[in-house]
DNA sequence: TGTACATCAGTGAACGCGCGTTCACTGATGTAC
DNA sequence: TGTACATCAGTGAACGCGCGTTCACTGATGTAC
């Protein structure tokens, strides 16, 4: 195969995105490689620089990625649930279970990509506005800051300590303590 | 230089541990090489492999004394206040500082070493054991967990928003929920 | 206490390997006429 | 619509580099007598 057509590459490029945003969610940006990156859409590595600026570009549009496809998500929620209130309850539950522990590849951008981009300030810029979204979602001003703290801490927690009982205890604990007060049980 | 007596192998051995469990919480475990930790010692990198049987088993050691290290902190601020409740509120207006946040190098394990633990089920043993006794000490039972899963993720979460103003919104927001209730101010 | 020698912490060069990135090349796509 | 050719997405080999780890060597330490 050599040159495709420019609908066919924008769809490669699209789908280099999306592996990469699983990828280094799921083993962190520094554990991922870009022959990994390309090897799981099906390309070799040579095509990358003909997309992207480097590897350190692609992180950006990954995160960017991740938070849109978590807002998108977020959106269903709503339109799942009768009222917003029901709509976080249910994100606490399903945040804080085995299954989100479980598939960081398809979990919480703040969550998979927090500890690298703690770490690299050039990384910062799509993950400030997908944490101010997302807390936004959660609860307005403060109470939407701090809830997503808690959510995004326990699931850390959970993930770093899961093959032991803790981990679920954690879950646990974060659920109970996370929910809005005066909430029912919910399926 | 080449033999030194056992005592000082000794404390070369600990100052390795050291100096890695700082790197690594600083820069992340796959950011830091052999390399790096000896240099920061002053010692070359082929010593390293008499003293620790791999990379590795140095990561188990660091995270150990990281908690270690917490643990004694922890002790130090019941030491300091009057009663374990005002000690415990002082942690959470200590923790959630922009001092905390911009050293991770000295500061909590948990949050230093989480996304490298989530990611590897090998480092996870010390870490378990590190939560449960750090959440002890906020608290018995769920609410330790959920109280520090909240302060961890809020760490995580101004680090990885550092730069921004956002980063001190969240700081705030995280102080203001994460202190006991009818807490009152101090310095 | 003094001597002879075995031990082994630390040195520094080397190993194979995978990394991010580059580049000459390929050949179907897209375009000018 | 058909032809000629320029474009460029993707290939695959190569680059310099730093990684974790190994190893022959050094010489002060520790010990046996």
């Amino acid at each position: 195969m050599s040159r495709v057509s420019q609908a066919e590459a924008q769809a490669n490029r699209e789908r280099v995105v999306e592996a990469a945003s699983r990828l280094f969610r799921e083993r962190g940006v520094a554990n991922v490689s870009v022959v990994d990156v390309m090897q799981a859409v099906g390309l070799t590595q040579g095509g990358f620089y003909k997309q992207f600026a480097s590897k350190d570009a692609l992180v950006a549009e990954a995160e960017a990625k991740g938070f849109a496809d978590m807002l998108q998500y977020l959106a269903a929620l709503d339109a799942e649930f009768d009222g917003h209130d029901a709509a976080v309850s249910a994100l606490c539950d399903r945040y804080l279970s085995t299954d989100h522990r479980d598939s960081p590849g398809a979990g919480c951008p703040a969550a998979g990509f927090g500890g690298d981009v703690a770490r690299e300030p050039e990384w910062r810029a799509p993950y400030v506005a997908g944490v101010r979204d997302m807390a936004g979602w959660v609860a307005p001003g403060k109470a939407g800051l701090a809830g997503l703290a808690t959510l995004v801490g326990g699931m850390l927690l959970a993930r770093a300590t899961a093959g032991s009982p803790l981990s679920e205890e954690i879950l646990e604990a974060v659920r109970e303590a996370a929910k809005p007060a005066g909430d029912v049980p919910h399926g």
